[in-house]
DNA sequence: GTAGGTATCTTGTGATACAAGATACCGTGT
DNA sequence: ACACGGTATCTTGTATCACAAGATACCTAC
C-alpha cells in the first residue's frame, strides 16, 4: 500500500472510529488495520496530536493481563472536526476520481 | 485543501492527464488545478522524478511568445504505471470510505 | 525469575508538497 | 536600445507525516 496516500487520512480514520466508540491505541491499530495498514509507531504520535489539539480526552482503565489501557474519547470539538474532515475527504476523493476518469472539463 | 491528502495522489493525476495527451509543465498545473490545487514548485520536481523513473520522455517545442515548452509524453512503462496506480488509488479510496462509513465488520 | 503476551511511547529516516524566488525567453511600447 | 509584462522552467529551504526499530512497563503462567 502506498504510504503517501495515508498522509492526513489516518487521522480521519481514527476520529471516525472514535466517533463510533471509545478505543485504546492498540485497539485502534487492530480496528483500522482491517481496512488500512497502520503501525503503532504511527498511532501514538497521532493520538498525542489529537489530544494536544483538544479533539480527544483520555482515561486509564485496567486490562485483564497486560499494561493498563489508555482510552481515547472524542470531545465535542473532536466530533465537529470528525464531521468536517470527513466531508473534506469526500470532496477531495471525488475531485481525484473526476480527474482520473478524464472528465477534464472539455479540455482542448 | 488539506495538503497531506495530496501526497502521492498528484503523481497519479499527472500520469492520468498525460495518458490523455502530451502536456508541458505549466499546462499540467492549469489542467489539474481545475480540480485540485497544485503549484509549480510541486509539478517540476514531480516531473523530474517521473522522468528519472522512466515513465515519461520529454521534447522541446517553441511557444508563441514565451520560453520554449518542454512537453512530457508517457512511455509504455508510464502507461502501465498509470494503470496500476489508478487501481491502487481506487482500492485505497474504497477502503477509507468503508472505514468512514462505519462498516466496521461487526466490531464488538 | 524468566518467558511471552499486552500495551504505550520515542527516535531517526524518508517521502513529498509548498512558498518564494531565480532564471530565461519573447513581443510590445517608447 | 531598453524596460516591462506574460509565459515557462527550475531550485532551495521548510513543514508534515508514516514508519521501522527499539525501549519501557505491566501482568500471568511456568
Amino acid at each position: 500500500m502506498n504510504i503517501q496516500f495515508k498522509k492526513g487520512v489516518l487521522e480521519i480514520c481514527v476520529l471516525s472510529v472514535l466517533a463510533y466508540k471509545d478505543c485504546y491505541g492498540y485497539e485502534l491499530v487492530n480496528e483500522i488495520s482491517k481496512r488500512i495498514d497502520i503501525s503503532e509507531g504511527t498511532i501514538y504520535p497521532l493520538l498525542h496530536r489529537l489530544k494536544d489539539e483538544g479533539y480527544v480526552t483520555t482515561y486509564l482503565q485496567e486490562s485483564a493481563g497486560g499494561a493498563p489501557r489508555k482510552y481515547y474519547r472524542l470531545t465535542d470539538s473532536g466530533r465537529k472536526e470528525e464531521h468536517e474532515r470527513k466531508e473534506e475527504w469526500m470532496r477531495f476523493a471525488a475531485s481525484v476520481n473526476a480527474l482520473l476518469e478524464r472528465k477534464n472539463d472539455a479540455a482542448e
